[in-house]
DNA sequence: ACCTATTTGTCCGTATGTATG
DNA sequence: CCATACATACGGACAAATAGG
């Protein structure tokens, strides 16, 4: 896997984990359905623990990259610019605007009403 | 702050602790401005860990409900704020959508086709 | 300008729970 | 039943930012 982080650069170690599995997933090195090593695997190669894995693993579940299911581990749902990351951001989207108790008709509003290149 | 959390409900800890805090919001007993607990404190009053309040603080900030900051704490965000970072993140969608080829009206019609609870 | 206390951020380790195969 | 793998929670340690004296 020759992936490696390093505990001196200022950038958290999760974020460096999260960061060469995009960057892998970018360049094309890691496609849909492969499966990601297991966290336990993972953190011994990269000689930390295994939570600083999962919480990298677990930013990139939120983003919509990846997959990640108990007993199964973690597997590649999208390339880095995929159709299911769109999906991923409009559900957080929909929820932030519930939140604010914005209806989707005034959602839609602000998408239409957006300058093209804003 | 007679906040309560439930070791045996099957909701996790952290999202018990972000759930009450939400519904103080909703409720309006907690307004723009206003500071919550210091981690240390309420975990001790809720009797949990000081990392399982963080994690809920964390996430309450992701949604952009908070601001959390070292040595000053978590701080109830202004509603306005809330509104322009939903702005922020349309503009995110949009950018994205364009860079797939996706037209607005699809987007919208993603957003109008989404189950209505998210 | 300095020092100290406070508070969140990260990382480690350990234990236990839960879903999968 | 058993092994694997992620999920949660606890605890401890240290770092970094902030606030106040």
């Amino acid at each position: 896997m020759l992936w490696r982080v390093d505990p001196r650069d200022p950038e958290p170690l999760y974020a460096q984990i999260a960061g060469v599995v995009r960057r892998a997933l970018g360049e094309g090195t890691l496609h849909p359905g492969d499966r990601l090593p297991s966290g336990k695997d993972l953190a011994k190669s990269l000689d930390v623990n295994l939570h600083t894995v999962l919480r990298a693993y677990q930013e990139l579940r939120d983003e919509g990259l990846i997959e990640l299911r108990r007993g199964r581990g973690a597997v590649v749902i999208a390339s880095g610019s995929g159709v299911s990351r769109l999906g991923a951001m409009v559900d957080e989207l929909i929820s932030q605007a519930e939140r604010l108790g914005i209806s989707r008709e005034e959602l839609v509003r602000m998408i239409n009403e957006e300058e093209a290149d804003a």
